[in-house]
Formats: C-alpha cells, structure tokens, sequence
DNA sequence: CCAATATATGAGCAATAACTCGACCGGCTG
DNA sequence: CAGCCGGTCGAGTTATTGCTCATATATTGG
C-alpha cells in the first residue's frame, strides 16, 4: 500500500517533470526548483518519464514515416545503411526522391578528405542521382564503373553515369572498357585479361562504396527491354529461379547468384557474398519487390535505398 | 520554386533531425555526421524541428491535463502559483488530492533555511494537508492563525490546524485569540487593540505565504453550517451580492470585500488587494465555483490549489 | 530487535547541447 | 558592378544534462 502509493506519487513526479520539460520547455534545474528535489532527482525523474513511456513523441512529417520504415529495414535485413523516401502519392514511380536520398549518399561519400573510391553500377535511379549531384571538386576520389559501358549497339554514351558523375565532380573516372554481355565463357575471359581491364576491375574491387541499381528479372526486365539478353535467354534465366540482377548478375529468390546462362557471359565486377563493402541498392516500385528481397536476403547488399511504398512491402511477411 | 524546395528539404531534414534525436534518441553529434552537417547545424534542425511543430510531445498520464489547466489558470488569472489535482471519478468531491499538493507546498516553504512565516486559514483542504505534512524539524519557521480560533462554542480544539501543524513541524505558532466573529463592530476595535492580538496579527501581516481556505456563501455555506452566522445573517450577506467568503471576510461576484453586514464583526487578518504576498487559495467542487473565480478576479488570492473538474469550470467563459 | 541487503539520494565530473559571435554568401539595389 | 542586407554557417564559450560513485535510508529476513 504505501510501496504503491509511493510508485504513483514518484510516476506523478514523474509526469510533473517531464510535462515542465518536454511540454513547457523548462531546465531540469528549474523542475528541481519547482518540484523541491535534488537536479538530480529531476533528471531521474525525467528520464523514467522516458523510460516508462509516459511521454511519446510524436513526428507530424511524412518523413518520420520513413524514419521508422528505415529502421526495420536495417533491423531485419541487418543493413549498414538504409534509407526510405517519401513515395510522392501523385506520382508513385517516381525515382526524384530515391535520386535525392542517391545523391546524399553520394555528396557526403565524396566530401570526404582521404581519396576514395566509388563504384556504379547501372539503373534509372542511379543516372537521377548522378543528376542532383552539386557540381564540386574532388580530385583526389576515384568513380568507377561495375559494368561494361558499351551497350548492345556500341554506343557508349548512353549508359555512362560514371562519365557525368566524373564530369560534376571533376574525379578521376574508370569506366569498363567492354560490353556488359559477352558472346560466350571464353571470350570473356580472354577479355578479362588485358591490362586495362583488370586495372579496372582492381579498382572497382577496392571501392569504399558501391552504388548499384536492382533489376527484377521478368517480362519486363531491363535487360531484355534495352536488348542486352534475347527473349529466350530471359526465359532461360526465368527457368532458373532468377528473379533479380544487379550489375546484370542474376540471382534466385533467395539472392543466390546464378550459375550458368547469361551469368556466364557478364562482365561486371563480380559480386562479394556477403559483401563486405558497403553495397547500396536502390531500387523501388512492385515489380521489384521480390528482386530486392532476394538481394538483401542473399547478402548481395549491405544497403538500401527505396521508397515508403516499396520499403512496407518489403516488411510484410 | 528553388527557395521552396530548399525550405522543404530543409524542413524534411528538420524531421529527420528530430526524428533521431527524440525518437532514435541519438545525439547531435551522431546525427550531424549521420546528415553531414556541423554540429551546430544539426543542433538548428533539432530546434527548427521544434518550432516549427514538426514534432509533438504527447504525456499519457492524468498529470498531464493538470498541469496544462493549471498554466491557463494561471495566464487568465495572473497567478503566482497554481496547481490542478488530478479529480478522482470515483470521489469527485475529494479533497485527497488538493491536500497532497497544498501539502507539498508547505512542506517546501518550511524546508526553506531562513525563516519563514506560514498564515493558515480554514477549510477541509487546510486541515486535510496539514495531516499530511510529514514531522521535520523547523524551529526557525513560525505558523500563525489568520483567523480566531474560538468557535461558537467556546472551544479552541476544533479548527486548530495551525496548533496542529506547529505540532509536526515544532515551528513556534501563534494561534489567534479571539472568536472569529464578535458581536459589534465596537468589540472588534476594542479586542483589536489587545496587545497579544496586535502582536499575532503582525506576524500574520508579515508572512511570507498564506493558505486559506475559500467558502461559498450559499444555503449551504459553512460560516453558517458551523454556526458562525446565523440564517438571518447568511441571507443579509446574500442580499449585499455575497458569493464566496475566505477567512470570513465575505465578497462579491467581482472579488469585492462586502462593506457592512458580518464583515464588520469579523476579527480575522484583513485581506490586502491586490493580494502581495503569495496568498493560495484551495477549494474545489461546482458549488464554489463562484466564489473562487470571484476571489481570483478580485486578486484576493494570487495562487491556487484546486482540482481539473474545477479547473475546467474555472476557464469556461 | 538487529543486521544485511536493496534502494534511493546528492555531489562532482565528463559529455552534450545551446548560445553568441564574427565571417561568409547570394541576391538585390542604386 | 560595388555595396548593402538578410540569412546562414562554423568556431568557441557557456549552460545544461547524464552519469558515476560514495553515502544515507528503507526493507526484509533472521
């Protein structure tokens, strides 16, 4: 009786303090004052107003949605960097708010003082990023390619993010002299021999980040809609559980990287499992739902960059 | 376009900031690396966060609506002091609660080191916190009796609250030594000029808190329920537009001390309006409504101890 | 009733946050 | 186009807070 009598009076100190603190702005010494205790009874009496959740906070920002959306994404997939993006209900495929949370990533890797380098791989987002980057001077990092920049028609211009990111922020770029597919096994090795590849891939290997974009692998993957696999090759793919790729690496439902069909023939980096660096996807809408969440589970990414619709689905189950 | 966009990212990472900071609960330190940002400048994004109300701070405690009707009461009223009990549903009319905090109060002027005087008056509230008060040694303090300890009846014992706290308290007290009502105005000037009179109404003038009781003037009025007035006199002090009296001295609607009636034969400890020292008035219950915000309008009293049922009646209109 | 063990308290210190200042930047105006 | 103005920034200073430890105070079991 009188134990609980004091457990109520002490959580109404409790709630006294921390409605002069959260609610009416005072300092702990002027709670002592008012409530005529110790500040340090004050700051206890704060704190178990915090710890006994008799004071909730409460964000009136979609981005507290995020926030917390972010946080069970790193929780579950045991990420190092996880960032969600207000899905712009007018517009929801919209990549602006992924570039956005993309070029953040990007902006602070290379404000850094010692050389770094960094590596991209291909996609919508990744090009949007790359498009918010404030213009800026960083001679001393390095911007790397994962893929080969030439794409099915020769050009090599259409795809060369690193090439504009390298022209913003005036680093040193290594773009991949090669196609992203190969005719067969044994002509990528071959090609993986010469010098100025492998000084590449070297580099590429030693990226302080890596910034790729996740495909889904179905009717509509972006491979085979920008041509770099045929029809029947996507159909192979398919029939091998693939149903995701990054840098044109396919991989199953649970994020394992396929052996055999067109994996063969890639000349992207190879990915690292787990990875070891950290490894940021970024990548939102439906279709690709199932794609990311073999890439996480598998451990392909350590990273993730997405949007609130995407990033619920994602938790769901 | 351009300032709007960066209002809103600004604002987005004010949410973030406060998002981190109040609900991830890290420090500023952590959340200026986190948006690379200095220091300071995610110490701007916390308390934009705040005032711009991005975030809210919701207590989930009874205290909490206290503590708000009590600041308005205190803003409306101008009050120096001012505490709203928590209204017990079971118990409505209660006083448990109020007498916890007027308690609390005493207690905390007689913690005080130098030495304080306390003016009671009367009232269930009064007598209900003094047997609250916990015994502590206070020798330095003094108690006096703002109004005659005499009652009707000749006995001193019945509402001797002061005798009773000087008792926990070993503070020196001085009750007063007169009836509170006498039969002429003549006696009172008479009785008035008794020196042990003058010498307790001295210190009672000096004292650094009075806390008194606050009655309403109604059939129901406790001068007359104890039997200070009578029928005739109660209905007189109505008719002279009496709704509440605090330590006998009657007033009107507007706080206005009644001239004439009973008031002239009271011998209690004159009020001073604007009330100067900090003079704490403690009631509650619909029935004195009237007569607390009277004494509040009129500044007859400067503080106040009641409870949310009341308060919330206080504040309308 | 006493002793032994929890529990709460206050002083002092290290960490953190808030504030103040001068410097800087970009836009606007004369 | 120079210069003013409003606003923002970071460095440094001061205030506030969180925490540790030694001490005091209840509580419980013997």
């Amino acid at each position: 009786m009188a134990a609980s009598d004091n457990d109520k009076s002490r959580l109404d100190d409790a709630a006294r303090a921390g409605w002069l603190y959260y609610i009416a702005g005072h300092t702990q010494d002027e709670i002592a004052k008012k409530l005529s205790v110790s500040r340090a009874t004050a700051q206890r009496l704060v704190s178990l107003c915090l710890s006994e959740r008799l004071i909730t906070f409460r964000l009136e920002h979609p981005i507290a949605a995020c926030m917390e959306l972010a946080k069970r994404l790193k929780d579950m997939f045991d990420l190092r960097y996880c960032e969600v993006a207000p899905t712009d209900p007018a517009n929801p495929g919209n990549v602006a708010g992924l570039a956005e949370r993309a070029a953040a990533l990007l902006e602070q890797t290379l404000r850094a003082e010692k050389p770094t380098i960094i590596a991209i791989g291909t996609g919508r987002v990744m090009r949007a990023a790359v498009e918010q980057i404030a213009p800026m001077d960083c001679p001393n990092h390095q911007v790397v390619s994962l893929v080969g920049n030439i794409s099915p028609d020769g050009s090599a211009s259409f795809f060369d993010t690193v090439a504009r990111l390298a022209d913003l922020t005036k680093a040193r770029h290594y773009p991949m002299p090669l196609p992203v597919f190969v005719s067969s096994e044994a002509e990528r090795e071959q090609l993986l021999r010469i010098a100025a590849v492998t000084r590449v891939r070297t580099i590429a290997e030693n990226a302080d980040l890596r910034l790729v974009g996740i495909g889904q692998i179905d009717q509509g993957a972006q491979l085979h809609v920008d041509g770099f696999i045929t029809r029947e090759e996507l159909l192979e793919l398919m029939r091998l559980g693939a149903v995701g790729e990054i840098t044109a690496y396919a991989f199953d439902a649970e994020g394992r990287v396929i052996e055999g069909a067109s994996n063969l023939r890639v000349t992207s980096v190879p990915h690292r499992v787990p990875a070891q660096t950290l490894t940021v996807g970024a990548a939102l809408g439906p279709a690709k739902i199932t794609a990311i969440r073999a890439a996480l589970k598998g451990r392909l990414l350590n990273g993730l960059i997405t949007d609130e619709a995407t990033a619920k689905q994602l938790l769901q189950r």
